[in-house]
DNA sequence: ATTTATTATAACATAATATTATATTTCACA
DNA sequence: TGTGAAATATAATATTATGTTATAATAAAT
């Protein structure tokens, strides 16, 4: 027996004729000729085996196998439809998935706001977000586990590309502090706040810290904390200043608090990383420059390729 | 755009180069040569639109874009195997649907015994029964709910094929009655006992009534019963003599019944239904044969085609 | 850099799928 | 019944898909 594959084909003239009731009505569905549809059909009994329809006053109805069978091959037709659809919508960007890990920082704050408006136009595409240290954004890059990182304190890794960000700064106070009447804020002119401040062994502390140094002022610690979003919450408190990147700061004026520049210029240093084994897809890398867009307003240099 | 439409083939083919991560593997998987591969995959590629692997130390990799295509593409092809494989199965007339009516007594005695043979040999095709009065069963098959019924007291009708059966009758009594000393009883010899019959209005009750007037013994009702399996029930109890099929007899011989022929012969008549409009599948076909054959050893006739 | 394995391309055969033209069948109805 | 209209099947043929072998180009490994 040499019993010939299925075709899809065959299928569909199949779905055809049973929807309507007739050969040539089904041609005319398909946007073939009634012959195309013969044959699709005498070829199709001859490898089913068979009687494909029964004659009932002028109408072809589906005999009881073909019914038998209806329900799979229907499934088929619109899987395969669905296939076709979503690829185009993949071409154009619109469909897809993307897995992020970001700093706790931007889940919470700046990068809601950028996925939002991604996603908007774009109705195929949903994503996963895992907020996360940075030492653990590195791990999920090196493991692929994830597309994109935004992590902060990036050394370089032979696995991960990245594009490095410089935001600016600015520190923030409490409204109605003495610092509203400042044009710019300086290491003196902070000498007698209360600061609160990234912790000791990050990057961001130790230039600060350093520009107090070269400014000769004593650095009056406070609070410490890991998140710029944790230290504008307790400026709003009235607990303290803080240097903080103007994105951050932004977010938190209608909360009670004001910012003004911050001399020397002391930019937080942000990664943009990604596996580079693996191609990213090509919603990917739209987002990714989406993502790199929202920031420009931010930015306190060009941004540099390392 | 003259975007053409997405193969089968070209689905395959791109399953197996990710399954076995180069073309050529996938061209001997596939069991064709590996230029025929080579070109389903960039015909595919070019209607796509998007990158389907990565080259990573020699092997090819799913691009993002393909491992979120995987699932529906392995959904589709697993499901043409499936209606292939069902396919078979159905010329092989093992698989099906079979919807069945059928008298009560039926479908509580010999009826599932025969339906578990069938089965037990059919690991695709599966049963509906539905047992209820005659009535109902005509309405059903000329309604083309069901694809075969069984029924009694069949008077014909054109939008329904029957075959007429006549089932050998037999006089059942409680072990160690009388009767046991008789080779077969007679309407005289079941002048004194009570009788259990089958309602007044039905073929069977008539024709065993008129055998009585013949022979001008009285008939002594005692309880008017739908099934013949009841009045075995009854007679069980020792509330009197039935005359019955011999297939229901046979059953209750095991529950303290006995039976010997009754002349003169009135047989139960049968009919083996279907709808005449509807062209019955190969297995209803095959499942009705299967049927008749279980009830010729109790035939009292050769069966007659009406 | 050179060898080896893999993949792409070219030229061509065959099968699937379409076409048009025409014969045959089916159905409704006089 | 017989007949005309509609539906379907068949024949001859064009086009596309899918396969082949032979060979060039490319990537990987040494």
């Amino acid at each position: 027996m040499k019993s010939k594959k299925l075709r899809l084909r065959q299928l569909e003239a199949l779905m055809a004729v049973a929807d309507h009731g007739s050969i040539t009505n089904a041609a005319s569905e398909l946007g073939i000729s009634q012959p195309a549809v013969s044959r699709l059909l005498s070829d199709l009994g001859e490898r089913l085996g068979f009687v494909l329809f029964d004659r009932r006053r002028g109408q072809l109805v589906p005999s009881q196998e073909v019914r038998f069978l209806t329900p799979d091959i229907r499934r088929v037709l619109e899987l395969m439809r669905q296939i076709s659809d979503v690829s185009r919508e993949i071409t154009k960007r619109r469909a897809g998935h993307i897995r992020i890990a970001c700093l706790p920082g931007f889940a919470t704050s700046h990068l809601p706001n950028v996925v939002a408006s991604f996603l908007a136009e774009r109705p195929g595409v949903s994503m996963t977000i895992e907020p996360d240290r940075p030492e653990r954004i590195l791990e999920w890059m090196i493991g692929e586990q994830y597309d994109f990182g935004v992590t902060d304190g990036f050394a370089g890794h032979p696995a991960v590309e990245s594009t490095n960000l410089q935001l600016r700064t600015v520190c923030v106070f409490p409204t109605g502090h003495r610092f509203e009447h400042l044009a710019r804020i300086t290491p003196a002119d902070m000498a007698t706040e209360n600061i609160i401040h990234t912790r000791r062994d990050s990057e961001f502390f130790i230039e600060l810290s350093n520009a107090f140094q070269a400014a000769q002022v004593e650095f009056d610690s406070l609070v410490e904390i890991r998140q710029f979003t944790a230290a504008c919450e307790l400026v709003c408190q009235g607990m303290g200043v803080a240097v903080v990147s103007e994105l951050d700061a932004r977010k938190y004026v209608s909360q009670g608090i004001g910012f003004r520049p911050f001399a020397p210029a002391v930019p937080h240093r942000l990664s943009l990383v990604r596996p580079i084994t693996q191609q990213p897809s090509m919603v990917t890398l739209e987002f990714m420059e989406h993502f790199a867009d929202s920031l420009k307003p931010y930015l306190s240099t060009p941004d540099v390729r390392k």
